[in-house]
DNA sequence: CTTTGTTTTTTTATCATATATATAGCTTAT
DNA sequence: ATAAGCTATATATATGATAAAAAAACAAAG
């Protein structure tokens, strides 16, 4: 078995062999994957394990399977694209602009309503959080500290401010796409350290519970990066 | 075996009434469920079945296993709620004015942004399926149609018309949510013809090409469903 | 008494095999 | 032609045995 995966189950590491196989169009969507005994003869495990990866699969629509059928690829409509693992395979085996693109037209919906409902809500003790983040971002200005991870902490304490558990289940989303989108953006417009004051400026409304301006300052940070994937897509 | 669940095989019988009892909180979180060898006994099923139910929950976030430990349910903040299996159970097990808002509250993130790319983008092909929810919804207003299918096919046909994959793929979560909620607003405000004219603004928006003004008309849509219940949680 | 290393024990993980069940495609009777 | 019944084949389920992991109990050394 893959020597990738190391560290985790058989389970678990076959269903990330085939996971991001099935992400990359290996199998024809609609089409059938090997079946259950091909595949324990092709990764050289039992029944129970592969079956077990497949049920993992099924969970996260990618795939189907039926007696006398076998097992399908779902159209793609079907799979949880919300799910961490099946973003990641997404990201990781498919990245283009054009995917770029389209998540950061999520984010701009997402992250200008969750710091309107940051400021509206008031949590101090979530809001404090993101004062935090803030401080990493400037200690990373100065070279003390990581940008990226600081850039990445603030976005989460946001999502966690807002105190609604639809946008706090978007972290992992954010995270995971963030980390790949970001250093995107940073080689397009060389390393960066992430725009402080534009940063800082969604804060301050937050903290003075000002939810439209809350709202407008976070969506400019968003239009500033989606204006620069477009301007790429266009050379 | 469970009655309620006829039609399944069982190991989905037993993956969604697991997921709904782990839902609704009949497991401490982070604490245990009853070991693998338990649960085959309390529902008299084989361990293959236990074992592959439980890992498809374990894909969903809502539970993890290792040796030793036992099967542990994991902090909510790790519940895949994007998931449209664990969205019905926490809709159905735990449906609160405050989840119904917080519902509402991401919509209002979602579908003025769509309706905005769905302007730009002008996909006619997909607009065309907005124009026919539109004409389902008319038509539900002489009586001719069901009201709530029209409704939310109008919106899944928004999201769709984004022509975005991530928003598009928020179809399900959307969908199954509305199902629960349209019919909880219909009791707060009797039961109503969905307003004609506030969605056909919208579909005006988007067929003249006008983000701003689509943004505008869908953002006036969710929030008088947001202030109706605001209203509610006040009384 | 504390720390560190070892053994025990419990539970899931994996494997192997047997049987049941569902179903696509073929067959046959009307 | 059409529908009911058959057949072959893949998954679904059951069961028993073994491996591996990890927490807990225990023992030895400092």
């Amino acid at each position: 078995m893959d020597k990738l995966h190391a560290g985790r189950n058989l389970t678990q590491q076959l269903v990330h062999t085939l996971g991001a196989s099935i992400v990359q169009g290996d199998y024809p969507v609609g089409g059938g994957l090997p079946s259950e005994a091909e595949l324990c003869e092709e990764h050289q495990i039992s029944r129970s394990a592969t079956r077990e990866a497949v049920k993992m699969l099924t969970a996260k629509g990618l795939l189907a399977s039926r007696p006398r059928q076998g097992i399908r690829v779902q159209p793609k409509t079907n799979w949880n694209m919300f799910d961490p693992d099946v973003l990641d395979w997404v990201l990781k085996g498919t990245l283009t602009l054009s995917l770029l693109k389209e998540f950061l037209q999520l984010r701009l919906a997402i992250e200008p309503e969750a710091s309107a409902l940051a400021a509206e809500n008031q949590n101090l003790e979530l809001i404090s959080h993101v004062a935090t983040a803030l401080k990493r971002m400037k200690a990373a200005d100065a070279g003390l500290d990581d940008s990226l991870e600081a850039d990445i902490e603030f976005h989460m304490a946001i999502l966690m401010a807002s105190d609604n558990p639809f946008y706090q289940q978007l972290r992992n989303f954010i995270d995971t796409a963030l980390r790949v989108s970001i250093r995107f953006t940073n080689r397009i417009k060389g390393v960066q350290t992430a725009d402080y004051n534009a940063h800082k400026d969604v804060y301050d409304a937050i903290v003075q519970g000002d939810t439209d301006a809350a709202r407008s300052a976070s969506r400019a940070l968003q239009t500033e990066a989606l204006g620069l994937i477009k301007n790429e897509m266009n050379k």
